[in-house]
DNA sequence: ATGACCTACAACCATGTTGTTGTACGTTAG
DNA sequence: CTAACGTACAACAACATGGTTGTAGGTCAT
């Protein structure tokens, strides 16, 4: 089992490649199951080589990766990154429960003296 | 109680806010408490010009908030978009889920047939 | 072997991002 | 009142991003 750790560059990156709808539908078709790189291509509006673009910034930030497969390059999504990602998140909303669980106590510590 | 729906339009707007580690940085500090802008800048090795700048993005993404409070605009985090956000990540590790599951099965059956 | 298909990659263009500095204006402290 | 502080915003430079087309090479089917 990885620790798995994510540095701030690493977050850099698979935050930006969240950023933009057409890669996180990319993302969402390769965690349902591989594609192809022209399989992928043949759902958006834009050219093969804007496609392939796409798929190699999910593959910069380890979101998805790529097996060759005769002719193909099947892309599939890694999902430690986002698990990763998701936790890194939930430590974010942790914070906020810690904050308010602190302003909680103070205002329940005012509470006591106002009874006294 | 607000429904809370997040278009796509929204998700490119907080993973691209998230996507810096500045911008992260700022977000854990009015996380912990609300700050002054020029407070935040403090931290900084740019200008505070630069540091305003990172916190419109953060804003625009409706991350935080700012309140007027004499001459400083106090920050203050925006949790709902927080909490909005990591649900649509965990949303996404579901589909990992599901799709274990249905291969599970399918190997399920395959076993059945062996035994058979 | 030939043609069709899949991929890789470079060059290019338009636009957006991230930093800078400078100017202006409202607010607070002394 | 004046000086210092906090903010807003515009203009600019450097660089990154997201799209395009074109060229080239490897693989498969016939």
């Amino acid at each position: 089992m990885v620790v798995g750790h994510l540095t701030a560059a690493d977050a850099d990156r698979v935050f930006h490649a969240l950023a933009d709808a057409t890669r996180r539908d990319i993302l969402i078709r390769v965690i349902r199951s591989e594609q192809s790189v022209s399989a992928l291509a043949r759902h958006y509006p834009m050219s093969f080589a804007a496609v392939q673009k796409h798929v190699a910034v999910l593959e910069k930030a380890a979101l998805v990766g790529k097996k060759r497969r005769g002719r193909e390059q099947m892309v599939h999504a890694e999902h430690e990154t986002l698990r990763r990602i998701a936790r890194l998140l939930d430590a974010y909303e942790d914070l906020w429960r810690q904050r308010n669980d602190q302003i909680t106590a103070i205002l329940e510590e005012d509470d006591e003296r106002v009874e006294k």
